[in-house]
DNA sequence: ACCGAAAAGTAGACACCGTCAACTTTGAGG
DNA sequence: CCTCAAAGTTGACGGTGTCTACTTTTCGGT
């Protein structure tokens, strides 16, 4: 059994470091300075963290895990494709309200995840969240097609929700004027096009 | 007039540095590594850069340059919509084959676009091929549009490339089973999709 | 209640890094 | 040929990740 003081210094590690991001940038993450702001000696992650890419995983990981739940956590649907339609808007409602959240689970040079066991669990779950969803429905078929593999699928609309976030979210948007209102523009036609694309 | 020599060295910092992250990653570029691989002291590229963002920045830029150029050489097409297909391939070709640089560009989290004006230049000058090619024609209209404004159908395409090549490159995929046939099977199908959502 | 081992935390050293400052070399224009 | 700015070198500083060795704390078995 485990100490309770102690599961806690390692939970405040995955926090400071998380803390830590947000100020200085993941490339900037220093164990040192997470040490620091838990006025611990420079080497104490070590006895919760094998290195520092096991603490970044260990937030990325916890990146997953709130992720998932905010997809799950999203309102009821009467009808299939209303349950997928508010999955859709909750995968933008958090990319949005956590960008560095996001930009840390998809948009980051990450150490492999085959090393890091947690963080490929928990990206796992919120994947296979949409592919069960759309598992239990029928999309519109493809010319030619006796049916439409869900994981085809899945990773179309996939694909077209993180691109869309994840330029909105980059520097390229600030090679072009780019308004407020053009953003909520292009998110309801995004989603118009979405269905022109995809329902039955 | 500047000599020589020193231009090619200051461009011979440029190859090394990309050699140098193809190597070890972004986050392990450094700059007396890319000194070494030329034989020169730690200090000689500060003579042509002011500091490391500089030359990752000058390294980008050269990305954007030659994703621009691929871009621009695309086979001719006989329509619009043809020529518009083949921009999409051209899209997917190169970031298969320039992961690394596709993933500099789009994937990466860089210096400020706006601390380092070529990276910004060469990066406009590729989204705007995009924006023009769009410009001059007509997409599927939606439902009570008068007309559908380009740059907001750009942003359409553009983020289901993009995510769904930024997708294929990620770790993401390495968490679920995914065969070389299912990533060609699931590009005919999002060119397929595509069609459907903005056919005219 | 103690004791001993395991775990948690500390301290110091090492090689690397980016960058600043001061030096030497080089080479092109008057 | 001389000059002087640019190119290149050397050395130092503070910061980093991580290794090793040390001390302190904690807790289960007797």
């Amino acid at each position: 059994m485990k100490h309770k003081k102690t599961e806690s210094l390692k939970e405040a590690f995955v926090e400071a470091a998380f803390d830590a991001i947000q100020e200085r940038g993941v490339e900037n993450l220093s164990l040192r300075d997470v040490a620091r702001r838990l006025g611990v000696s420079h080497q104490a992650p070590y006895k919760h963290f094998p290195s520092r890419d096991h603490i970044l995983a260990a937030v990325v990981a916890r990146c997953f895990e709130r992720f998932a739940e905010h997809l799950k956590s999203r309102p009821a649907g009467y009808t299939p494709e209303e349950d997928l339609s508010n999955m859709g808007v909750a995968y933008l409602e958090f990319a949005q309200s956590n960008p560095l959240m996001y930009r840390l689970m998809f948009n980051t040079p990450l150490p492999p995840m085959r090393d890091h066991s947690e963080m490929l669990a928990n990206g796992r779950v919120a994947f296979s969240l949409l592919k069960t969803r759309l598992d239990t429905m029928q999309l519109k078929k493809l010319p030619n097609d006796v049916a439409s593999p869900s994981k085809h699928d899945a990773l179309f609309i996939w694909a077209l929700l993180h691109g869309f976030t994840s330029l909105m979210q980059s520097d390229a948007m600030a090679t072009i004027e780019w308004s407020e209102d053009d953003e909520n523009q292009s998110t309801i036609r995004m989603f118009r096009r979405l269905s022109l694309a995809i329902e039955a």
